[in-house]
DNA sequence: CGGTTTTGACCGGCGC
DNA sequence: GCGCCGGTCAAAACCG
């Protein structure tokens, strides 16, 4: 159904994708390839799992060690990269393939300068820390060595013929290979991961923190102008922290369990699981959200009461002890991931089977509200409402909301990621700040400098959100319409705001659709997705009273559909990709500012889950859903 | 037959 | 305290 409905999806949108594609991922991804399918992934995650590992092998530098069969990795190199609108190698791929296959986010390629966002590969270049390396190199030998012992096992006996048997040797020797392989490589990718996630944080928040200081002395806020057009008006209001970070300081670490489909018993849940209740989400009312109109960041304040608001999370969390951790695993789960793309479709695919089990009519949106709960596996929270956006029902909004406590397939992967990456993001900035609070500053400057126009933070109750708004042009130029009382603005304009920017605004800002871009690909089904033309701005105004709708409305050059799609996938690909995403965009800017070329940039895809499960259907996240949607 | 969707009811939070 | 609202549950219907 949803497949005829309307994915539209342009054969033009070749041409965008490419947009998208410019960097070219030798990264590892956790997205496989899955561009064959647009709406099937079931074959591309199958073929994903075996492609998984060995993509990310052969991303850039082949590791040292073995070389996984590759099944068509249309591999590109980082050649491809130039431009915008860089072709992917694929061109031979029917018309699914059509939709360049994006082999991997790339986030920040290493391409020589970059730094520190290594990724998953076994990149030397990029390193940052040698530890890394040393990690790597040892879990390939290791499994050399131990791949020959197993040989001897193998061939105990089994074939009379010798020759038979040696080849049956051979043959199993190279599948124990390959399996050992495989898990090693994945327990040293994470290995590197947390490696190198930790050291972009750490620069990070460096950078953020040079930022703020800078913006603070100001004044707090202000406006950066660099170039910005329309002139950053600057709304005169305050920051407030977000109160994710009260209530995360103690928990950076424990983020990562937020997965855990179990929130913490202080939440109140009754027998219910219910994720948080919204009553909960007071923490923070600021907003940040990326005016493309303007071309600024703007910081909206929807609570008026400062710090009020974490505060309310305690009332649930009556123990003193567990307090922190339950209120860290309460704001994770929080976290939401709100995707908007032009879609006929009803549903996008992002690689994760889901149960619908509501469905109501939200006020204010003549368009029902459809909610669903992933059924990879049991227990898991992770859960996802669709919605058309009232003002333009060609607008899919998705948000996805928890954390899987599951192995995800690769293309699953850049979804299922986001949500834990947005709440990390969101946890993490508390993190680094001396307030131990993340602000939505932090946020809007790492994540939106980078994506620009198509990245809305909002910490605004209830739930803090990342927006991703994939309906606009990537193009930084794009305005963005949204319009709200007490917003922030930070120009971002061509240049980044806060020092991310001193890259030029091209290079910066045309990165993140790259990436974008790529990780859409990988996400069979995005295919639905169409680019957004072009947004009643005043339209759009409204969105915002509903807090996973940032108004935002884009302006879509004629850039061509697929981009959208495209920048759907990359946007939550991105995220998704790296946990760290902040990291990986800050580091991405740092480089970018460094003069790194953005196709330096390395990719981080470090969450990679170890286990890759080609198996995902999405049967049912395109089906029948549409009818409802409008 | 098992899994998914549908849909009205229920629950808790919030505002008045 | 009441009603509204968002979100979820769960029985029934539906589907392959």
């Amino acid at each position: 159904m949803a497949k005829g409905s309307g994915l539209s999806i342009d054969q033009n949108n070749n041409s965008d994708h490419h947009f998208f594609l410019l960097h070219k991922p030798t990264v590892l991804n956790s997205f496989p390839e899955d561009h064959h399918h647009h709406h099937h992934n079931i074959s591309s995650s199958s073929s994903g799992s075996d492609t998984w590992i060995n993509n990310k092998m052969d991303s850039k530098t082949p590791p040292p060690t073995i070389q996984f069969p590759v099944y068509n990795f249309n591999h590109r190199s980082h050649d491809d990269d130039h431009h915008n609108h860089g072709h992917r190698d694929s061109p031979q791929l029917s018309d699914d393939d059509k939709r360049t296959v994006v082999d991997e986010m790339d986030f920040f390629a290493n391409g020589g300068d970059v730094k520190p966002i290594t990724t998953n590969k076994n990149n030397d270049s990029g390193e940052p820390t040698t530890g890394l390396e040393l990690n790597i190199n040892t879990g390939l030998n290791l499994l050399i060595t131990n791949t020959s012992s197993d040989q001897s096992m193998v061939d105990d006996g089994i074939s009379t013929n010798m020759e038979d048997k040696k080849t049956k040797n051979e043959f199993a020797v190279l599948q124990v290979e390959l399996d050992r392989m495989n898990a090693e490589n994945q327990r040293l990718r994470n290995m590197l991961n947390e490696l190198t996630n930790n050291y972009n944080i750490l620069q990070m928040h460096l950078v953020t923190f040079k930022q703020d200081q800078k913006v603070e002395n100001n004044e707090e806020h202000v406006v950066l102008e660099d170039k910005k057009p329309n002139g950053g008006f600057v709304a005169p209001r305050q920051f407030i922290d977000l109160g994710l970070a009260s209530a995360n300081n103690n928990n950076n670490n424990t983020v990562d369990t937020s997965d855990e489909p179990s929130l913490s018993s202080s939440e109140g849940r009754s027998s219910r699981d219910r994720t948080g209740s919204p009553g909960n989400n007071n923490e923070d009312s600021t907003t940040v959200v990326f005016d493309q109109d303007k071309k600024e960041f703007v910081r909206r304040e929807d609570s008026p009461d400062q710090g009020y608001g974490a505060n309310k999370v305690p009332k649930f969390n009556s123990s003193s002890s567990s307090k922190n951790t339950d209120q860290a695993e309460a704001t994770m789960r929080k976290a939401r991931v709100s995707v908007r793309a032009r879609s006929e479709a009803p549903m996008i695919n992002d690689g994760c089977q889901w149960r619908k089990y509501g469905q109501k009519m939200a006020k204010g949106n003549p368009c029902p509200r459809a909610y669903y709960r992933c059924t990879m596996a049991a227990g898991c929270p992770v859960r996802k409402q669709v919605q058309r956006c009232a003002e333009d029902k060609t607008i899919l909004i998705t948000t996805y909301e928890g954390n899987h406590n599951h192995p995800l397939p690769p293309a699953a992967m850049a979804m299922a990621s986001t949500t834990s990456s947005a709440a990390r993001l969101l946890l993490s900035g508390s993190m680094s700040s001396a307030d131990g609070l993340m602000n939505p500053n932090f946020l809007a400057r790492t994540l939106l400098p980078c994506s620009s126009s198509m990245a809305t933070i909002s910490a605004s109750a209830p739930f803090p959100t990342v927006t991703l708004d994939l309906t606009q042009t990537p193009n930084p130029l794009q305005q963005l319409v949204q319009r709200q009382p007490n917003q922030f603005h930070i120009p971002l304009g061509p240049n980044p705001p806060h020092g991310f920017g001193n890259a030029p605004g091209p290079a910066a800002t045309s990165l993140l659709p790259q990436i974008f871009g790529q990780a859409l690909y990988n996400q069979s089904k995005f295919s639905g997705l169409q680019m957004s033309q072009d947004m009643d701005p005043a339209q759009l105004g409204h969105l915002h009273h509903h807090h996973h709708q940032q108004s935002q409305a884009m302006h879509q050059a004629g850039q061509n559909n697929n981009s959208l799609a495209d920048s759907v996938s990359a946007a939550t690909a991105a995220i998704a990709a790296d946990p760290n995403f902040t990291a990986a965009l800050a580091a991405a800017i740092t480089s970018i500012m460094g003069g790194a070329h953005p196709n330096s940039i390395a990719n981080n895809n470090t969450n990679l889950p170890t286990t890759t499960n080609t198996t995902t259907s999405n049967s049912n996240s395109n089906g029948k859903f549409s009818s409802e949607l409008n």
